[in-house]
DNA sequence: CTTGTATATCTGTTTTAGCGTATATATGAT
DNA sequence: ATCATATATACGCTAAAACAGATATACAAG
């Protein structure tokens, strides 16, 4: 991963929010995302799969739901520009966690174990 | 300047190395970059007007030469940014650093004081 | 005043990225 | 087997970004 790759993945909003909220969220699926961010779900996927593309997140499936979260692998500079604009945006994401439906929260938390 | 905005400008080749390397030169000028990178002319004003609209680098004119150095007074965490795609580059920008004409040297040096 | 060099901007075109809709696949429930 | 839910992908369209080439401006030198 260049830093020219990088930061073309982050250069969208959306792919940008949804890294930092499975940053921060340590996992979420894909029906969550779609519930905060408020936009379709194929649009969701897609930028989902732009980000697995480039090995920024990882995905698990567990019954119906896809969860992702970010890789553990990554270099440490790409996790220290994460970091960086995760501190930033520190009070827009909670202001969106928030908003994280909470009817899809039971069914996450059995699917984790 | 938001981490979207930030993202956006160094997601660009051109843009990206051109701030990589006023960053490690401190001070360089339309020509020296158009040799550096043997890009056209136009093509290098065009980026660094975008560089300079969101202020991440300064100009200074000094006669017929206009010299682009870094805005000292951008935020901590864009330094930090920066400075993380500077070191993974390092190898990279010594080379093309290599290939500054140094015809222009002289010149330089001269306008500086 | 003319010429040459450095830089910026404009114009029209091409390329790239993102989007919405429709559709396909997989799983779970009835 | 049928239906609903979750997710991914394909297709055609639109919009945004980047480019090349031409032109404009500013300055320096003769």
């Amino acid at each position: 991963m260049t830093p020219l790759e990088l930061f073309k993945c982050l250069s969208d909003e959306t792919r940008l929010t949804m890294l930092l909220l499975v940053n921060q969220q340590q996992e979420l699926c894909v029906c969550e995302l779609t519930d905060v961010l408020q936009v379709s779900q194929p649009k969701i996927s897609r930028h989902l799969a732009a980000l697995k593309k480039q090995s920024l997140l990882l995905d698990r499936k567990s019954g119906q739901w896809v969860f992702y979260r970010v890789n553990p692998d990554l270099p440490q500079w790409v996790f220290n520009v994460i970091e960086q604009a995760a501190v930033v945006s520190e009070k827009e994401l909670a202001d969106l966690v928030a908003c994280i439906n909470l009817v899809d929260e039971p069914i996450r938390r059995a699917a984790c174990c």
